[in-house]
DNA sequence: CTCGATCGATGACGTTTGTCAACAATGGCG
DNA sequence: CGCCATTGTTGACAAACGTCATCGATCGAG
């Protein structure tokens, strides 16, 4: 199943740190997206009805944690955008946002000592 | 305005090869996608609203032209996937690929030299 | 035991998206 | 000149999404 935009920001957050009481993911991503602690739960809801989080139950309340992991869910967005718009090559990627200006000498370094290792 | 997905398959025809009537357009995406003339007209219309693509009258029909640069499309969707999921930085996002045994040679090669050349 | 606070479940509602079909205008063919 | 085909416009509708409030169960305090 998908997850939505809204709800990835939950995920990111029990990703953070996991197991988490709704009360505490209320805590984490409501102030910051100016959420209502209704749509929080109504999120949380959907993500288990989506399977992409577990509840265990913990006295009267659940903690919930991720069944989807972050890599998991990483890797396929990227592969997807790759897919989408680089035809699924990396090169290309890059070479965006080298031209786009977006590169700052601390990622050339960092990918370039990245380059080096991986193509050891 | 946000360009959904289906949308974005219209787009990329319209990258391919500008300007291009109706007809061609369905022409183009209808059949890989399974799309119906209706669905395409739709979408062709709704591009319309959101500005992202102009019709100028030909005849009594209209050839279509992107008005959004593929360029700055697809900057902003993979600035987004970036700041998403990887803190805005590039490298991580190569680690990735690299992690998930996605890289081919051809691409550590392509990325080396690419690297080089930003670099000097 | 009773009452109030808490928590999850669910209903609600407007918007966007995916998908089509129906319709109206219009131009060309016979 | 009248009819048909083509093209764009609109209406439709289900599903997903974003957002929030209400309700019912339950647990602990008094």
């Amino acid at each position: 199943m998908k997850i939505s935009s809204a709800e990835s920001v939950i995920m990111e957050a029990l990703w953070r740190k996991t197991p988490l009481t709704s009360e505490a993911i209320i805590a984490e991503v409501g102030e910051p997206n100016g959420w209502t602690e209704g749509t929080v739960k109504q999120l949380i809801s959907r993500l288990l009805k989506k399977k992409a989080i577990a509840a265990q139950p913990d006295g009267r309340r659940y903690l919930y944690s991720p069944l989807l992991a972050r890599r998991d869910y990483v890797q396929a967005e990227s592969q997807g955008l790759l897919d989408r718009l680089f035809d699924g090559r990396l090169a290309p990627l890059v070479t965006q946002f080298s031209e786009g200006g977006k590169l700052s000498d601390e990622d050339v370094a960092e990918l370039k000592a990245l380059v080096e290792r991986i193509s050891k």
